[in-house]
DNA sequence: GCTGGCATTGTAAACGATTACAGCGCTACC
DNA sequence: GGTAGCGCTGTAATCGTTTACAATGCCAGC
């Protein structure tokens, strides 16, 4: 019954060395004998012996662990990216904290304390919201944005947004329809803007109308979908297809329309953004802009890494390619 | 520019103190004389200093972090469970650090060293096909399962997943059913096997036909329920009514049959397990069974966190109702 | 005036690892 | 034979806190 934890000064006095021996077998095996490194091994294994991460982090001067912080940690938006951020922290023998920005009262505030106490290596932002001064000014831990961001002053990885929105219109343009709304993301938003202006853009470019009331207000989630289904089912003039910023919206708006006993893609052509799994499995299988979200996550681990190796608070962005994946949910008219 | 960060030293000169007054105006602010404990704040937010947690942690012998093992962290099942470990943690001034179990190499190996070296200060498992030996060995943190669980030798948090099938299956005879299949989880998990066995139980119960073809293989993914719709297609002698053993095979089932051209709920009727968001927005909406993850996330952190002051290894159990959610894809024959 | 006790603060030893530096024994070379 | 250099190991300082214990000053009570 060995419920004691063991020390790097019981593996010592078991293997007859010093602790640093210990700790160098441990780290730089390569310094020690072969004899002593064996004897060392023989008491690890004797004893149970893990190494303390926290004094070990302490004697370091790091955490060994990344934060990241996300709006919404409900949204499983979120799990495919953390996923991706994982599969690049854990070889590299960091952890990954998360939490959710939203949750609770002061988010402001919780976000200073995790800048400065020394809670981890490093940042990794999915918030656009949160004020980007007090991440700037800090400086402490490398910030890194992903998804959403605000401004030139951080290294961010993000997902071309305009030209998506500009492919899913383009299709919709190709597929002949003149007659196209949108459904908006949340208002003040960096993805809702971007995808809005590509939509404005190819729009123009085509010399449609643009109508007011084909824009539909939203904020990303199936319920606002949904409510600009009903919305445009309301409508007397309606247009024949509409890009949905995102595809849970388009799923609402498609749930909304059909069980009222429209249908798509005959009474209204719907593209979404994201190809989150779901999409193909729908009827009508869902026109969509895919974003890698596991890539996402990926690269924004691995620069942020390379920033924590590099002991500098800047460094490179990355933009992630889109594409779009062609299915059922589109009329040729 | 005050780069360096401060330690507590350089508050405790800025205020013209020791180092242990200064810790105590932080902790224990009633034990400090008014004037010094304000000179000591004073001094704090000159300084900027931020207490490093690492330091603390290693003094008081904590991590004040709980990790999560995931089986797959892509997998937007947990998300939502995370959110509700997560609301519990961050109140309690607990980070919530989260794995993949199955991503990368060694499961098991990096299991154990979850367990011992002192990483966090309780875990929360949700992956029941991890081997329970070394678990219940270690005994160093605290553990909790959640979801899946493998035997009795650790507290867990459980939905009734028996019930939530009985009640399916129920539902469907109630509908006039009597050629009832079902779409089976993947083998071997906890899950699984409950489902099933509720499954048979009211078969049985009603005098149902039991048949082997109309039980089809799963993994909970919407690509094995597209399988299996394959599958159903294919029958000479098809069932009426399948109950799926989750959400997301349901879904797949769904999209496979409507895209050849059969209709749910006329020519099978479905019931799903789990309730997640995308079902009520499917045409038809899908009956199914309510789980509450958010509930079961925050139950397990309840649980953990009262272990984890307690100093015990172990702690009581809890179990999650379940209900039936009736909606449009089951028909009455 | 002395003593006991209270309130407050300081001293210093932990916590468990890492690592610069010094020391030791050998070998090799001149 | 002396010394330079190498390979290996030990000593001890250090990371930034927390906290048991001691010390101090002050007041009340006798």
């Amino acid at each position: 019954m060995e419920k004691k934890i063991a020390t790097i000064q019981d593996v010592a006095a078991e293997a007859g060395v010093s602790t640093a021996t210990v700790s160098r077998t441990l780290s730089k095996p390569s310094v020690v004998a072969k004899a002593t490194r064996e004897a060392v091994l023989a008491a690890v294994e004797r004893t149970g012996y893990r190494v303390n991460t926290t004094a070990s982090n302490l004697r370091r001067q790091r955490t060994g662990s990344v934060i990241a912080l996300i709006p919404n940690l409900a949204n499983p938006f979120f799990s495919q990216i953390l996923a991706g951020v994982n599969s690049v922290l854990q070889p590299a023998g960091y952890g990954l904290l998360v939490t959710d920005t939203q949750a609770g009262p002061f988010p402001e505030d919780r976000m200073s304390s995790y800048l400065q106490s020394a809670i981890a290596d490093g940042i990794i932002l999915f918030d656009g919201t949160l004020s980007p001064a007090p991440l700037a000014m800090a400086g402490r831990p490398p910030v890194i944005m992903a998804c959403e961001w605000m401004d030139d002053s951080l290294p961010s990885v993000r997902t071309e947004n305009a030209r998506g929105a500009e492919l899913a219109v383009a299709h919709l343009v190709e597929m002949g329809h003149r007659r196209i709304g949108h459904v908006l993301g949340p208002r003040g938003n960096v993805l809702s803007e971007d995808r809005l202006s590509g939509f404005c853009k190819v729009v123009q470019e085509n010399g449609l109308e643009a109508r007011e009331d084909w824009i539909f207000d939203g904020d990303f989630s199936m319920d606002a979908g949904a409510a600009a289904g009903e919305v445009w089912m309301g409508l007397e003039d309606r247009p024949t297809a509409l890009f949905c910023a995102s595809d849970e919206m388009a799923i609402g708006f498609m749930g909304a329309v059909q069980h009222k006993g429209f249908s798509v893609p005959q009474d209204v052509s719907l593209v979404g953004f994201d190809n989150i799994e779901v999409v193909g499995h729908l009827t009508p299988a869902l026109t969509t802009i895919r974003q890698r979200r596991t890539q996402v996550g990926e690269r924004a681990a691995r620069l942020l890494l390379d920033m924590i190796e590099a002991g500098t608070l800047t460094g490179p962005s990355e933009v992630i390619e889109v594409s779009l994946i062609r299915r059922d949910s589109v009329a040729r008219i």
